[in-house]
DNA sequence: CGCCATTATATCTTTCAGATATATCTAATA
DNA sequence: TATTAGATATATCTGAAAGATATAATGGCG
C-alpha cells in the first residue's frame, strides 16, 4: 500500500481554528503555511467528504447571511483525537526533486550559458523571497502580538529564512564559478 | 493538463553516460543524484517504453555474457536534441511539503514534548547527512579527479551541504526555544 | 541440492498537483 | 437597467509520481 494521506491533518489542523469551508482552507494554506506546505482543491474536497464519513469532522450549523451558501465544517472530538495521535508520530520526510540541480548536473558543461541564466533567475527569486519573508515576520509580530501560537509560527518562518539565505549564498558562489568555467571552456575550444 | 513529465530528462541524462537498463538507471539515481532527485521503478519502466516509442532511445545491441539478460537502452540523436532543448528551458519549482513544520505549526503548543522529540531526531539526521556529504565529496574528488563534469557534480553537492548546515543551525536554535517555552508553559499551568 | 540474497523487469494502487468546469454573488461600467 | 468582469465557491478529471508488491532468473553458500 502507498503511504498514508497527509492532507488529512492539514485540514484537521485548520479546523481547530474554527469552522471552515474547503475554499477557505485552501486560502489559509496559502496565506499561513504556503512557504512549506501545498494543498489543492483536488485533494481538499474529496478529503472533506471522507473525513465527514469517518466522523472526524461534521457540517457546521449554517449562520450564513447572504452570499453564496458555503459548506463549512467543524472538527469533532474524534478529529481532535486523531490530530493528537498524529502529533506524536515522527514526521515522514518528503522525496525531493530539484529540477535546477538536475539541469546543472547534466547540463552544466554542455549548456553553460543556459545554466548561468537559470542560476541568475534562481538567485533573483531567492532575494525576492528573503524580502517577502522579512515582511511576513513584521506583519506577524504586529498583527498577532501576544498570540500563544506566534512563537511556533515564527519558528517555521525562521527555517525558511535560513534556507533561503543558504541558497542565495550558494547561488552567488556558483554563478561566479560557472562564469569562470565557461570562459575557460571557450578559450580551450578556440586554441 | 497536468505538469509535464520530469522523469523523461533524468533518464535521457543518464543515457548520455552510456547504455543502461531501467534497473541500473534507478541505481545510478540513488548513488549520484539521490540527494536532490528521486525516481521509482513505477516511473522508469513505463517511461522507457514511451521514450522508445517516440524514438528518443532505442534498445542497445546486447553484449551480455552470462547472467540474466538485461534490457539496456541507448540514447538517439533525437533524444540528445530533446535533452538540449530541455537544458534551455527554465527549471520549474517543485511544490514543497515539510511535515515536520506542519506538525510544529499546529502541534507546537498542544504537544511540546512530541515536538522536542521530533526536532531532536531531525537534528540528528541532519548531522548524519552532513558527515555523509563530506564523505561523498572526498570520494568524488579522489575517484573522479580530472573528470570534466566533476565541478558540476560538486556544485550540486555544495548546495546540499549549505542547506543541511542551515537546517541544523535552525534545529539547534529552535530546540532551545522549544524547551524554554515548554517549561514556561508547565509553570503557568501549575500556578 | 535447497535456500537465500541479489539482480532485474514489471505492474498496481494511492496520493497528489494542476487544469478545468460550473455556478453564484458583487461591483463596476456602458 | 443590462452587461460584464472579477471574486467567491464547489467540484471533478487527468496525468505524474511514490511506494508496495509480484515475478523470475541467477549466483553463492552450506
Amino acid at each position: 500500500m502507498a503511504r498514508s494521506n497527509r492532507t488529512t491533518h492539514a485540514i484537521l489542523g485548520f479546523l481547530t481554528w474554527g469552522p471552515m469551508s474547503g475554499y477557505e482552507i485552501r486560502k489559509r494554506v496559502e496565506e499561513s503555511i504556503g512557504n512549506f506546505w501545498s494543498e489543492s482543491f483536488g485533494q481538499i474536497y474529496p478529503e472533506l467528504r471522507r473525513l465527514e464519513a469517518e466522523g472526524l469532522i461534521e457540517p457546521a450549523g449554517e449562520t450564513q447571511t447572504g452570499g453564496r451558501p458555503r459548506r463549512a465544517y467543524v472538527i469533532t472530538d474524534a478529529g481532535r483525537d486523531e490530530l493528537g495521535r498524529w502529533f506524536d508520530e515522527p514526521p515522514q520526510p518528503m522525496p525531493i526533486r530539484n529540477e535546477m540541480l538536475l539541469k546543472l548536473f547534466f547540463g552544466g558543461r554542455p549548456a553553460p550559458d543556459a545554466m548561468i541564466r537559470h542560476l541568475a533567475g534562481y538567485l533573483a527569486r531567492k532575494r525576492e523571497a528573503a524580502a517577502r519573508y522579512r515582511g511576513i515576520e513584521q506583519s506577524l509580530r504586529a498583527e498577532h502580538a501576544g498570540h500563544p501560537d506566534l512563537p511556533y509560527w515564527l519558528m517555521t518562518l525562521k527555517l525558511g529564512m535560513r534556507q533561503i539565505a543558504a541558497e542565495a549564498d550558494w547561488a552567488e558562489e556558483t554563478l561566479t564559478e560557472l562564469q569562470t568555467l565557461s570562459t575557460k571552456q571557450s578559450e580551450e575550444t578556440q586554441s
